[in-house]
DNA sequence: CCGAGATACTTTGCCTGTCAATGCATTGAC
DNA sequence: GTCAATGCATTGACAGGCAAAGTATCTCGG
C-alpha cells in the first residue's frame, strides 16, 4: 500500500523527526515509532523508522542535550522510557526546519523538477 | 555568503543530481561540479558536491547503465571524460522526481512544518 | 498453566555513501 | 621556473541506517 520510501533518503533527518514528534508532547520509543508509521501511511507511504535507528538517535539527542528522559510510572505493562524535548532541542528543531526549507529548494533546482524548469534554457557559460 | 548546507542532508541524492545535470546535455566532472556550485550560489546557498563523492557516483551510475562515458577530443588542455545520460538514466530520473516529491511531503508532515500544522490536534489513540 | 503475540527497550556487526587527503597530468600567466 | 587553474582518480576513515538477536512484561485463548 503506497510507495516504499527508502529511509536512506531521510538519512540525517532521524533526529529532527524525533524532535518534531516530541514537540507534540512527551512520548516514548514505541509510540513514536507507531506515530511515524501512521503519519506516513496517511500520506499513502510505506515508511517506518527502524527501532535500532531510532533508539540510537535518542541516545545521540540526549548526549547533545536536545532531549531528557525519565522512566514512566505505569503499574502494569513493560516499562517505558519517556523523552522530553528541551529548549536546546526546540532551537535545533527551528533550525532544522529552516535548513530543510533551503535544502528542499536547492534539490528542486538541482533535480530540475518540473515546477521550476519552465524556462527554455538556462545554461551559463 | 549564504547558508552552509551539509551535503549529508542530501545523502543518497548525489546520483540523481548528476542525472539531473546530464539531462541538460553531456558534461564532465569538473563542469558539473561548477554548475552545482553556481546553482546553489544562485539559491543563496553554499553547497558543493565533493569531487570524491561525485566521481564515485559516476562510477556507480555507469555500472548501473544510467550513463555512458567517452573521452573528449579537445586538442589542448587536460583530457576530459564526458558523460551522457541513457534511457535507463532518464527513467531513473523520472522516478527520482516522483520519489522526491513524496519524500518531501512526508518529511514536512514529520517535522511538523508550519505550513501543514494548522489543525489544533491530531493525536490518535 | 502454557504458548502466542503485543508491548517495550537494547546491543552487535555489517553496509554504504561521504569526504579529507593526496596524487597525477596539462595548460597558461607571470 | 613557478604558480594557479583545470581535470581525473584513489585511499582510508567515519557515521548513520538497519537486520538480527536478545531481554522482559503483560494479555488473551485454550
Amino acid at each position: 500500500m503506497g510507495t516504499v520510501l527508502s529511509a536512506d533518503l531521510l538519512r540525517g533527518y532521524t533526529e529532527d523527526i524525533i524532535l518534531g514528534r516530541l514537540e507534540q508532547g512527551d512520548s516514548y520509543g514505541y509510540q513514536i515509532n507507531k506515530d511515524v508509521k501512521s503519519i506516513a501511511s496517511a500520506c499513502g507511504q510505506d515508511f517506518e523508522m527502524k527501532e535500532a535507528t531510532m533508539y540510537l538517535a535518542f541516545r545521540r539527542l540526549e548526549e547533545q542535550g536536545c532531549i531528557t528522559s525519565y522512566w514512566g510510572s505505569e503499574g502494569s505493562g513493560a516499562r517505558r522510557r519517556y523523552y522530553s524535548i528541551t529548549s536546546v532541542g526546540q532551537g535545533r528543531l527551528q533550525e532544522a526546519r529552516v535548513t530543510w526549507d533551503k535544502t528542499r529548494q536547492l534539490l528542486e533546482q538541482l533535480l530540475g523538477s518540473k515546477n521550476t524548469a519552465e524556462s527554455g534554457e538556462e545554461r551559463e557559460s
